[in-house]
DNA sequence: GGGGTTGTTTTGATCGATCTAATGGCTACT
DNA sequence: AGTAGCCATTAGATCGATCAAAACAACCCC
């Protein structure tokens, strides 16, 4: 029955102050406040702790210093709002990221569709947390308002659309992605690129049309169609469009679900993907994967950097930054923006 | 400047206490040992706690306790060990699941391929949680090795494949799963039913392979095949298969990717899904609903039961269970199996 | 030698909750 | 009346770390 050192007893400051025989708040202060140590007591309690194994426990200080490093991050499980592609990458990225910064990611969900303001109170007055990253902001979502009135730190992935003077945001520049998407298809040596997006008035749909729309030369300009998020509807839609679509022309989609429609169409009318129509996504997901569909990535490694700085100025009271701040999403290139002609493998 | 009650300053015991005018201790009996007040104090002390809103500080409890109730789960974000489809939402399923047990869980990540044990060692040896779950184990998986030497409490979800003896695993019934697929394409009406798996020597993947084997009836048997899973490769093997499928016969894929393969297969060959020829896959991925395959479902939500219950045996230091258990997936039904003959939607 | 500095180390209190043991009030039994 | 027993309540200690302030040592200056 016996135990390894990492189990049962555990190591505290006690322990080693007895052991290096000063007192605990020398210890403290060997870890916190080097300099404060003659060179002699510092090595040595350095010395004891690495043989012991000491490493200060994030209860203790997490009661003594009044915050956890915990952010609280809602994982919309069941209901309408769906656990999506970009979701779960950021939650990792945040965990690996927040690391080093004794920052911590607490995942909790709503089981129902409830007034989900719920699981934000009870992660905040248990104090199991003392921030949170909202994502999926929709027009007259209640949390940033609610988080807001009541004090509650936190920054949000995805601009707040109510609330223009809110800034403690970080969001994709979905503009620069498709404006990156249609400069590779006609460097690449495609004709004429087209589109497929989204019905207007969304506003991430509006803005990556923009991109293609600012990008494309008015002779190379190639048809487009607006259609909601679905395969169903994009492979309509794209049935249509490629018949508009002569061999050496490109499509910009707005989401790679959009490009997988495309992606199908194609293959149903027999004409070949890359080769003869050049084709890419958005989002970056698996399924582009899966299909060797070239897309447009996130950037969520950097992504959950700017968020967790937002965050640190956020819990020291740090004046909010003048404006949010875009990432730049980046191109993934793969068998289908081969270039015309081009057989890819 | 004024902030809500929620806000600063936070409600304490002492706050409470104050104000009904009663101990700190009688606040605590108050909410974990009602019993011992008597009704009037009791009523007094309870509505006090409501008008306050008081909630106990979990850093304190956990101080107190020496438990915090944190899950580690690692999330292999970059490396060989990606996040895969069922990791995301078994993390949500957690999260909800856990909440009322005063269960939550903490993801963490390596960043690299380095011995990842360091992760975990991070995670305990500051108590930032106080157990791990472990998913994806494979042959010569140091961590339940680990784990167990130092004495760390865990549970697996999946099978500890190297080692019988333990028995703290909760896993999905592959066979009952192909089973009830093989019975559902039955029932449908489909005349033959194949099969397309991964190459033999797999655990999971034979495991898979004999659901269909063992439920299929001599005179019901299609054609089958074993590929890697990848959906070109199942794509290939998929073309040569539907060659000698017959409109009537159905197809059990040991995943979704390969269904996809198949489902591509059979666009290109100009047959049609689930009237000619039916076609389920295996894992409930989105991938599957995007194009209307049926699947088998993980039970995402009775294993995220099933660990807690077992993780929660595991701190108590109850002794461990007899054998695994081993949780039957569902079968979702979609056009893919709609019956021969019959043209869906 | 008293007083002032600087530098190192220690003491005591604190964060918020809960455990243990003690206290005071009341009834009941001898 | 004395005391044993029970019930409701409270005082004090504890979990592990850190802050603020005190103590102590060594040195310099007038």
């Amino acid at each position: 029955m016996t135990r390894s050192p990492l189990a049962r007893p555990r190591v505290t400051i006690t322990d080693v102050a007895r052991a290096a025989a000063v007192s605990r708040q020398t210890v403290s202060n060997a870890v916190n406040n080097p300099h404060r140590l003659s060179p002699e007591t510092l090595e040595r309690v350095l010395a004891t702790i690495g043989d012991l194994g000491y490493r200060p426990q994030a209860a203790a200080q997490s009661l003594r210093h009044q915050r956890t490093g915990a952010i609280g991050v809602e994982l919309g499980t069941l209901g309408p709002r769906r656990l999506n592609e970009t979701t779960a990458p950021l939650l990792a990225a945040l965990g690996v990221v927040g690391a080093p910064h004794d920052f911590h990611v607490v995942p909790f969900g709503s089981s129902s569709d409830e007034p989900m303001i719920d699981g934000y109170e009870n992660m905040w007055r248990t104090r199991l947390v003392d921030s949170f990253i909202i994502m999926d902001t929709h027009h007259g979502d209640p949390r940033p308002q609610w988080l807001e009135a009541h004090g509650i730190p936190f920054v949000s992935f995805g601009r707040v659309w109510d609330d223009p003077g809110f800034t403690r945001w970080v969001d994709v520049d979905g503009a620069a992605g498709t404006q990156a998407a249609t400069e590779h298809l006609l460097a690449g040596g495609y004709r004429r690129v087209g589109f497929l997006g989204w019905p207007e008035g969304s506003l991430v749909g509006d803005d990556r049309w923009l991109g293609w729309e600012r990008t494309v030369p008015e002779s190379h300009r190639g048809p487009s169609a607006r259609v909601s998020q679905n395969l169903r509807a994009a492979w309509t839609a794209a049935t249509e469009l490629i018949g508009r679509l002569e061999p050496g022309d490109a499509l910009v989609c707005a989401s790679d679900i959009l490009a997988l429609g495309v992606h199908h169409a194609l293959l149903a009318a027999g004409r070949q993907v890359g080769a003869e129509i050049g084709l890419i996504g958005f989002d970056g997901s698996p399924i582009a994967e899966i299909h060797d569909l070239s897309t447009i990535a996130h950037p969520i490694h950097q992504a959950a950097e700017a968020l967790l700085t937002l965050l640190r100025g956020e819990l020291d009271a740090a004046p909010p930054p003048a404006q949010g701040r875009l990432l730049a999403p980046h191109l993934v290139a793969r068998a289908s923006t081969s270039g015309p002609g081009n057989t890819h493998r």
